[in-house]
DNA sequence: ACGCAGGTGTACG
DNA sequence: CGTACACCTGCG
């Protein structure tokens, strides 16, 4: 069954910036007869979204086309959309704030209507983070793409197969090594095998304990603190992959995720190069930054890609 | 070929 | 409490 809409975000909006900046919230959507699609739950049921926007349009309307087993209640259908591309951000604040400060004011030229690219459920969003610490980019998003193929939902449409992440259930029980499963079809389907590492044991400990012990449906409305003291005790997940967890997750926008390269920017911007602990950094940058903080580090992070300051950084001397 | 990058857990002081 | 090192994989 078919549906489509059209939604009018508030302020720039730039769809194919936001999904391929390498957020770790989800690997980009598959992009398809000039759209992006992907695979979510709506209402609980299984729809394939494909999501278009004119190219170079950033104030134009965003054109929603989806694919469903039953009826999807547009509303419902609507405002995932919003809080998946966040596009109920107040930009227009958040650029007067950069502007605000020399340092950040670069950014928003590189990054005008780059929004926070949200995952499509807290659970997902977890595992997926957990996934990426010590991790490329690259290899990330390929063992993300391989749990969804061997052990998500699958959805046919013309000819493709759409798949979605698996619930804490499914993925507590999935074998860990090859050795403990017999190859089916020559291929093996551990969680191993799809280049996870050493995160491997993380994943699973994680899935069953959001499976049997911790809620993580009320983790939004706590407060900021009380939310990261509770998902810093999720094995594989430190204070980094804590602040993605919220800030991807659950939209709390005072979360300020830091890496070695977030730590770089800032200590080359704001402090002459000084090597900085990475517990500094955040200090730093939640104080600083406030509220904006999520924002500041993907405009930073972005900023400093394209405009080649990230390869001036050196890895210390 | 093989060294290296990348956060977290653990084992120390 | 802070610091040092091991962990796994794929890229250059």
């Amino acid at each position: 069954m078919k549906t489509t809409l059209q939604i009018q975000p508030e302020g720039p909006f730039n769809l194919d910036l936001t999904i391929k900046s390498g957020q770790t919230s989800q690997p980009p959507w598959k992009f398809k007869s000039d759209r992006f699609w992907e695979l979510i739950k709506v209402d609980g049921k299984l729809c394939l979204v494909g999501v278009h926007q004119k190219p170079g349009d950033l104030n134009g309307p965003i054109m929603v086309e989806a694919e469903s087993k039953g009826p999807v209640k547009k509303d419902v259908l609507r405002s995932k959309l919003l809080e998946i591309f966040s596009l109920e951000d107040d930009l227009s604040e958040l650029y007067k704030f950069l502007e605000s400060d020399e340092k950040l004011k670069p950014t928003v030229d590189f990054c005008r209507g780059l929004r926070i690219f949200k995952a499509h459920d807290p659970f997902e969003c977890i595992i997926s983070s957990i996934c990426s610490a010590n991790n490329s980019i690259l290899r990330w998003s390929r063992s993300i793409r391989k749990i969804k193929e061997n052990w998500g939902e699958n959805f046919d449409f013309k000819g493709e197969t759409f798949h979605t992440f698996p619930s804490p259930e499914v993925l507590m029980k999935v074998p860990e090594h090859d050795e403990e499963m017999e190859p089916c079809q020559g291929q093996t389907y551990s969680l191993k095998s799809c280049g996870v590492g050493y995160r491997c044991s993380y994943m699973k400990k994680a899935a069953r304990m959001i499976h049997e012990e911790i809620n993580i449906t009320t983790l939004g409305e706590m407060n900021y603190h009380d939310a990261f003291k509770t998902v810093l005790s999720i094995p594989g997940v430190g204070p980094k992959v804590a602040d993605c967890i919220l800030l991807y997750g659950y939209g709390i926008g005072r979360a300020f995720p830091v890496d070695v390269w977030i730590g770089r920017i800032l200590s080359h911007l704001y402090f002459e190069g000084e090597d900085l602990k990475p517990r500094k950094v955040r200090n730093f940058g939640m104080e600083h930054f406030g509220e904006h903080a999520g924002y500041v580090q993907l405009y930073l992070f972005h900023y400093a890609r394209k405009s080649g300051l990230l390869k001036t950084l050196k890895p210390k001397k």
